[in-house]
DNA sequence: CGTCTCTTTGAATGGTATCAAACCCGGTGG
DNA sequence: CCACCGGGTTTGATACCATTCAAAGAGACG
């Protein structure tokens, strides 16, 4: 029942990450081939991380770097007040933990929002492999910089927009992300709750809920509790007032 | 008048870096020596750029790394509707240009707000060094990950908080930014206009303009035009939900 | 099949945007 | 010195969107 923490290395079937069916959406593509090979060599894997369960709390000193194989995880802080802010989504291929490395300890907390698959990189092991390889050093300052640019967007889009750009955005970038993963962009599963969703967007769970209403309403999507089915792709880049046209494959959708 | 983009190395009375009357504040403290030596060489320093004089433009190839050594900058991005979007300030000491090296193009504008002094680092030579100084490569994942850390505070600070929330908060951490940097933390000048404000919070001019006014009716702060004098520091930290004691210097205020 | 949680929908409240006009200040020219 | 601008700022009245409060409906699970 509960996640079994000391797998062997390399469990699943696979002697590499040049065989993992993630490969081409993990980091590790873009290292050189010898570090990749050291990364096998320290990369721990983890099946059965169930929902609810935390990668990490705030605060805490990082153990390891994670990267998500299945599943999909939420990423959030405690305010002052106590409250709960969702600061982001991972989903499989995302590295999970990056607010940490570089200071030692979690800026947030990660959460299981259902079973998920990891592999695990020491700190000790990742650091120094940082001190090693410059071309690692500077993925990693590539996938910061996205990541800020993540944050930048967001912070854009919660604060500026109305509810229904905000949904909207939410729903389109969510559509980018699963068809990056060769999943359907149209139809697909949220793994979060309104609650969630209505954090992330800086919004209330009914406006939430009365938005997505809406946008069925116009026809514009189809949604059924956590099951969204996009109708009108065009007419929600509208909502977003993004363009829905050139499939330009910049970073990170 | 316009600044002369070519001075010598080093110009202004220093020999290196070592000797920066913002070396406390600036990021070359925390770097080796002799990397600090080599980074004194290729350093060049400008002088008199105006105000509203750009430093760069968003989507232009990074032609240098930049520390503000005196003045003060609007960091902003434009939306695809062609609005303006300002992302923060930046104050002597602090790194201009950093959501361009790892990636080698400017997400968003960097204009002056003021006269400005600045040093700035070819991006041939920085990178250089960050392929022969892991050290170096650490320092700038830290300074990402402040900024992260930053973009993700102003991301809460947008879009959940009310107005007399936001606008304190603001105050607060101009305050606590010109404290570290041996200034008045209550009695100081804002060099952005009410326009910049409101867009940096996610506001209207006129909602930045009462919600200051109110301030001043409760006897938190007296402002008039772009001169602040905090009156109630801990009135004004209750405004903004913190608690204003322990003078803990974390990292970036 | 009842209970619990999540979600949806409705009505009223409230905070901020919007529209509009007055004000203040620095600069210019009579 | 003062009248006259023009931009930025302040203040006021109204409208609107999201929140809040409240309750009903839908799903998951024992």
């Amino acid at each position: 029942m509960s996640a079994n923490s000391d797998q062997p290395k390399l469990a699943g079937g696979e002697s590499s990450c040049n065989d993992c069916v993630l490969f081409s959406l993990c980091f590790a593509q873009d290292i050189d081939a010898d570090a990749r090979e050291r990364l096998s060599d320290v990369i721990q894997r983890r099946q059965g991380v169930q929902r609810s369960a935390h990668l990490h709390h705030g605060g805490q000193p990082a153990r390891q770097l994670t990267v998500l194989r299945s599943g999909s995880i939420k990423a959030y802080e405690v305010s002052r007040e106590g409250d709960e802010l969702v600061t982001g989504f991972y989903l499989p291929g995302d590295v999970v933990g990056l607010d940490a490395f570089s200071m030692g300890h979690h800026a947030g907390s990660a959460v299981a929002l259902e079973e998920c698959r990891l592999c695990e990189i020491p700190v000790a092991d990742f650091q120094k492999m940082l001190g090693e390889s410059p071309r690692l050093n500077q993925v990693m300052l590539r996938l910061l910089a996205e990541e800020m640019a993540e944050a930048r967007k967001l912070l854009l889009v919660v604060g500026r927009l109305d509810a229904r750009t905000r949904v909207a955005l939410f729903l389109l970038s969510l559509s980018r992300r699963f068809e990056r993963r060769q999943l359907d962009p149209d139809l697909f599963r949220l793994s979060m709750d309104r609650r969630d969703i209505a954090n992330y967007l800086g919004l209330t769970i009914e406006t939430v809920s009365r938005t997505l209403s809406a946008l069925q309403r116009d026809d514009v999507i189809h949604i059924r509790g956590k099951h969204v089915r996009i109708l009108d792709r065009e007419a929600l880049a509208e909502q977003a007032h993004v363009e829905e046209a050139s499939p330009s494959r910049q970073a990170v959708g």
